[in-house]
DNA sequence: TATGAATGAGACTTCATTCAT
DNA sequence: TATGAATGAAGTCTCATTCAT
């Protein structure tokens, strides 16, 4: 800010640089808890005290537990969905080499980061907040399943694929993904080790047994 | 109530046999609102409602509110399984046929019906209560998961299937059919129509993806 | 109910009866806290208490501390009105016993009674609940004064009173009965003895005034 | 704050200036937002908003907020009452005259202006702040009192008047002034126009019927 | 057995007050 | 001196649970 007190310059306001990033710290800590107990058996306490802060300071970003659950889910929503669809679109390999990159992907920018419980918490609360549910179809679920359906076509197209019904291919397709997620948020931190499977593992074999299933023989 | 008015006498033994009938209203009652709203935003008194009693009568039949759920849970789990193995015990057809067998008798005993919730409600509230969780763990999923892998192993054993990883395959076979039974009770009753595949149609392809898919070639 | 079993009849419900009683009671509580301490300083539970119940059963009635102070107004407003008017119509004295009289049975049927304290209350609410405000004046004050005008209107034909503008005369006899209410659940508990004056002196004086004050001379 | 910037060096004398008036300022913000909220119900942010200045700086000159609201009552109680005995004590004029010009004077100097609604305040809020309402007796109630049987009695003297009840004539004279203001600053802001009586108009009529009322016949 | 009025612990939310900047 | 982010006590309201009828 001046070059003449480069000491402050390096240290603006502690406080300051905290306000920023309050929001986020307080959206994590509310991602985090929501999806591990629901939204009604999350107290924005809990959520203000794993932020590190007071119940009232919560209160000074989000107006209400309802709203910030709302900020919660359209801060994870659809953000990797569209870097999906370009990398889908410029692609020239195989549809087999296609569909193992894209699940591959998958899990490494969504299914295996904290953002993945989004899918688990809209899941169970999609009938108490039906808006944030349409919101979710719109914002993932249909781009998504857009994508997918794309995918299939352009193997259909270039005469690798069956010719099956695209809807359903992606139904098939997305299930064992987002399967693979709610389990990693419900049951699997109660079952331990061993029935677990390791979801490269997993995904590399259901990547095969899709191109098996859709191959044109 | 009163012998000088004898109209009213058959009433003693209807209210008998409502009695008798109470905790499995209650227990009907009480899983539609979890699967719909959540244990803990579903409240007692909605369900003694649902049920055609009154707040006080629930709590004749049931300690607490978590006694409640886990009677529910205790309930609906683990009914299918054992009649389904013993189908499969006997069974003699291919494999493919089994699978196909396999599948659409799930949906038609326990996928498309109410049952089904459970499914869900345990996904969502695992965390909450991590001792159903292990319980349903116990007397549903393992059971199921050693059934595919049993009926996997036997087409390996037949030479009709390849020879993959039993554990991954099972959860590969398993993943639609859980997926389809959430998505039943959580997205499906925001989304009106046209983008929800028709189940028996589905799962029609999954059984013949998982047939492709695992067919030794 | 039923003449065979006399002795229980006498005693139909306790409870029940309490029912019926609480509304009343949570009103004449909620009223005399309200106009003690105000709206806002008044706290829920005090008038729990008062009323001899819990907090939460407050709550049985009356939806929100809103509803419960817009039920206290609507209970206690303009239930006089309507009757005092009835009186002037059918009057036969002179205007200055009429006035008398007015002034008098104001103060015994609604001045001198706790219902009284309502008139403080509006005045110092009224900017937080302007609805609740236009109710008392569209129910209370314009029935009020045009009472009050019609008694002085009389008096002008009957050439007993002075020609003077009806709306300042009817302000200039209502205030310092107003006033006297007003001073009565305000200062009046502060200020011990000796300063107030006798309320039916004040008002016979009151009277007096007003009737020398109008007379045609 | 830069002596190499002398732009900026009237900024200091404005500041200043600024400094000594912020005391005024926050008790004339606070004044009008305690008379139409109330105390309870008005935030200190908003009188500091008011006021232009930020939370923090109220409590920089009121301790807190009762502090505040005990300044404001004191720096508004009492001023006017001095000034108006002395001017009684060397009136000439006849009695008529004297109420008249008393009562004119009250509105110009008082009724009419904003301090006027520290009259509302009190009454509001005098049974949550009994010394204050105390107080208010001793330097605002009792002088006025006081001062206006001085001029009843010297009419009495002057046996311009009947030979009356001091203490209730000076209760009736004063009480449809205090009623004026009441109304203005509660139910007058709801009640649009038309049936508001011209405040001089009122106040020329309650002097006429003071006088009539009180004159020796 | 059935009811539903009553309770009170606990949750969300507000706001006077503090304090680092 | 001035700011406004942060705090936490206190208030409103909910709802599982009890119990007199």
């Amino acid at each position: 800010m001046d070059a003449v007190t480069p000491l402050t310059a390096a240290a603006p306001a502690k406080r300051a640089r905290r306000k920023q990033a309050r929001p986020g710290e307080l959206l994590e800590a509310a991602l985090a808890l929501f999806v591990e107990k629901g939204y009604a058996a999350t107290r924005v306490e809990e959520v203000a005290a794993r932020a590190g802060v007071s119940k009232g300071t919560l209160f000074l970003y989000f107006p209400s537990k309802e709203e910030l659950f709302k900020a919660v889910v359209r801060e994870n929503a659809g953000r990797h969905v569209a870097d999906a669809m370009r990398e889908v679109a410029g692609y020239t390999g195989t549809s087999a080499e296609l569909l193992r990159e894209f699940i591959q992907r998958w899990w490494t920018q969504y299914g295996g980061t904290p953002a993945a419980g989004l899918t688990k918490l809209i899941m169970s609360e999609a009938a108490n907040f039906p808006d944030l549910a349409q919101y979710y179809q719109d914002e993932v679920v249909q781009p998504s399943h857009a994508l997918v359906r794309r995918i299939v076509q352009r193997g259909i197209e270039r005469r690798e694929l069956r010719d099956v019904d695209l809807n359903l291919a992606a139904h098939l397709i997305v299930a064992p993904l987002v399967q693979l997620v709610t389990w990693r948020f419900s049951m699997a931190p109660c079952c331990p080790a061993g029935l677990l499977p390791e979801p490269l593992a997993l995904l590399a074999m259901h990547a095969d047994m899709v191109v098996r299933g859709l191959r044109r023989e």
